[in-house]
DNA sequence: CGGCAAACCTGCGAGC
DNA sequence: TGCTCGCAGGTTTGCC
């Protein structure tokens, strides 16, 4: 499911039902998600307070009064889900399910097993390896072009790919990179090193606006991502070319198609009227 | 270091 | 109806 814009929403959705309050019980459903759940991870949740739900990248953090730290990354179709009351059967890919001293139910899903959950110390996270090498985020604060244009200065491959490298910018995945290369009208195999002065400019403010705009519609449901509350985000109605392919381009309008290629195993969608 | 394919896993839609 | 194929929002690893 997420890139940043979907995370957020999930944090969003998360933080009042958790903060404040207690995880009274956590049951895992099978031993490993991705990687398998650390040692003692039920015991070392349960009983403790959450101090804090936080985002850094595509990644959920989520902190507990003794210093604990919850690290969740959603991977492809990870959703938690909330339920206040009458928690319905357990679906067959509820692998985690948190029991909150408010009377709550939070359940993990994850039909593909990419995300995973760890856990580490509030002292000792900066250094946590999935953490360590991501760049800032592209959003609070904002993004300068002057700083995408130093951070991308260096490298030799396409814009595209280096807008996914999360040691470069945080948070951006394949639909986001796709819609903001459009907004900019940047090509997405043009060499990353060549975004500089004006197109970063533009590349940067075009980051922010799309992620911004995407978390202000609950994030894009395409199968698998929801908000906690089980509603769907709507941003999918305004992507401009992901998944539009052989539609008219919004910006050039008459003849020239959205195209469709690969780039290093992933699809990108680009007008190539507009983008270059 | 760079870039690409493959790997992890399940589900769904398209095509036959 | 049912099977096979390709594809999917992410990230790591291993191989040129």
């Amino acid at each position: 499911m997420p890139e940043l814009p979907e995370v957020e929403t999930v944090r969003r959705g998360l933080a009042p039902a958790l903060e404040g309050h207690t995880l009274s019980r956590v049951q895992m459903y099978r031993p490993n998600l991705r990687f398998p759940f650390p040692d003692g991870f039920g015991q070392r949740l349960t009983g403790k307070t959450v101090k804090s739900v936080e985002r850094r990248a595509k990644f959920l953090l989520i902190t507990l009064d003794d210093g604990t730290v919850l690290i969740s990354h959603l991977g492809m179709s990870g959703s938690f889900r909330i339920y206040e009351a009458d928690p319905p059967a357990l679906d067959k890919h509820d692998h985690v399910v948190f029991q909150v001293s408010n009377g709550f139910e939070i359940r993990y899903n994850d039909p593909r097993r990419f995300g995973f959950m760890d856990l580490t110390t509030e002292a000792e996270m900066p250094d946590h390896p999935m953490l360590l090498k991501i760049g800032p985020e592209p959003v609070h604060p904002g993004l300068t072009g002057s700083e995408l244009a130093e951070r991308l200065k260096n490298k030799v491959a396409p814009i595209k790919a280096a807008l996914l490298d999360q040691r470069v910018i945080a948070g951006i995945g394949n639909i986001y990179a796709c819609e903001a290369l459009f907004m900019a009208g940047i090509s997405a195999k043009r060499k990353a090193s060549t975004v500089q002065g004006g197109r970063a400019d533009k590349l940067a403010a075009a980051i922010q606006e799309v992620l911004l705009k995407a978390i202000e519609a609950g994030g894009a449901s395409l199968k698998d991502h929801r908000q906690t509350s089980g509603e769907l985000g709507y941003f999918q109605h305004s992507f401009q070319v992901y998944g539009r392919a052989g539609e008219a381009c919004s910006v050039c309008v008459p003849d020239v198609p959205i195209s469709k290629m690969t780039q290093s195993g992933r699809s990108t969608f680009f007008c190539p009227r507009c983008q270059r």
